[in-house]
DNA sequence: CGTTAATTTGAGACCATTCAATTTCGGTGG
DNA sequence: CCACCGAAATTGAATGGTCTCAAATTAACG
């Protein structure tokens, strides 16, 4: 086992009814692993109107510079943000999986500040930006649940800057690596052995701002000392305490649980001004 | 004139009568720059309870790795947030100026993920997360406005790491000064003639991931081609066409305006279930 | 089985670091 | 006002991590 369960909390109140089916199960799934929502709050983000698309790989959701009215949810495959400089430089910003809420950031805001594209074939769901703010306006949790998860994406950020302003090239892939994997797992699909690692040479670098060049004789480093197997897009973590080590990886800034201090109060419904 | 005025736009329902030297006038100003507050919604925010503090430079808000139970408002100096990678290698992830709600972001979470730090003397009020939240939940159009500052603040770490990631070192200074004198014009305060740098060049390369010794060689570049002057900790910009041009800057990751579009759809109070 | 994308390899150049040592600056006490 | 101090800025030389630019090899796919 390479990663300790989430210990991820089912709402007392969550109904047992609930379609895990349902297109919009994977965004509950995730607003709910870091922030408590009644069983009104979670009718309400699940009566949300809604329109199903499918990415293929390298197809942009959004551009930057373009004006976004709807947030998208991802529901299978990987998605990036990304920027480019005046120069024509790419640099990849985040990576995106299962139940991820993406440009929620774009639609609040005058215009893309970041383009986002698939990485492989993907399949999600767009939500008209009023109708999520009508949610989130209407329940208070639901507007709370939107906050906690941009500050999580912004701490990712954060880490990502920290990564590309302190550590060589050894220890950001193997960071990289490691947050992969673990995000994958919490985001449920299972990697006992081996993953699909979605990214090429090419696109690892320009996640962690290097060559493809140099990500290649990385990666042929870190297989020879026996970290990874990485054979046919298969990633397979050889030794992951080893990986977490050589890639200075700890797991806090994922904010993999909710907050204690903030279930107490918790509101669930509006009140009166 | 180096910065163009940044057009903000003054809530038709805005009270004359506002005390601006309130202590929390820069809060509900900065977050009225980008999010339409009702007069309602602004007199929830002036009524908040707060405590003063003051830092020296060098003190710590919060150190990485606490819990976090309060927010702090910047009323004068800068603050910087900051990371360790665990070889002990510092990273400033951002700097903050009057007005900017620092560690909310660390008070939604279990453990801060990040420290907060004063890079000059500087004045600040304290807001319990309880209160905060409060308000947030009553009244719609706080939490937006509390969303939409962060997704800003997530916008800023994302042209961070574009830098860090793909320009180099004299586009990342560069890139940075432009940066700090347009977010310090917007911030109220002025700078006709220079401004005083509150960082060293130590500093500066924590925040542009290089040594200062090659900060220093970076500067007096800039110097020699005629781009800034920087003396006595006072930076005045000679070139503010060319400095853009040499650090690649545009202004648009800043979201200096409020969405049109958004506009049209806020409410300002709560709506019945 | 041909075509294109992706990975791999090599050598030289360069940007930025490292490690000292030196100089200047800002403030303090005599 | 000057001597002194620590912090900050500056300088130099050597090292090294990463890039650049090809070119060659392998894998993916219809």
């Amino acid at each position: 086992m390479i990663v300790q369960s989430t210990g991820r909390l089912v709402p007392p109140q969550g109904k047992a009814v609930e379609d895990p089916n349902h297109l919009l199960f994977p965004l509950i799934d995730k607003l709910g692993s870091r922030s408590l929502l009644s069983a009104l709050d979670r009718s309400a983000l699940f009566s949300l109107p809604y329109q199903e698309g499918t990415l293929q790989r390298g197809d942009y959701v959004t551009y930057e510079g373009n004006e976004v009215d709807s947030c998208c949810v991802l529901l299978t495959g990987v998605l990036s943000r990304q920027k480019l400089t005046g120069f024509g430089a790419k640099q990849i910003l985040s990576l995106h999986l299962r139940g991820d809420i993406i440009d929620l950031q774009n639609a609040l805001v005058e215009v893309a500040d970041h383009s986002v594209q698939a990485v492989t074939l993907a399949k999600v769901v767009h939500i008209r930006r009023e109708a999520l703010l009508r949610a989130a306006d209407e329940r208070p949790a639901i507007a709370r649940a939107l906050l906690v998860d941009t500050i999580v994406d912004c701490s990712i950020a954060r880490e990502w800057l920290l990564s590309a302003g302190q550590r060589n090239a050894h220890q950001r892939i193997s960071h990289l690596l490691c947050e992969l994997v673990v995000r994958e797992r919490d985001a449920g699909l299972r990697s006992e052995h081996g993953w699909d690692m979605p990214l090429t040479q090419e696109q690892l670098g320009e996640a962690t701002g290097m060559t493809s060049v140099h990500v290649n004789r990385v990666l042929q480093r870190m297989r020879r000392e026996g970290f990874v197997r990485l054979e046919a897009q298969k990633l397979v973590i050889l030794d992951w305490a080893g990986l977490q080590a050589a890639g200075d990886f700890t797991d806090t800034y994922l904010h993999r649980r909710i907050p204690v201090a903030l279930q107490g109060i918790c509101r669930s419904g509006p009140v009166g001004g």
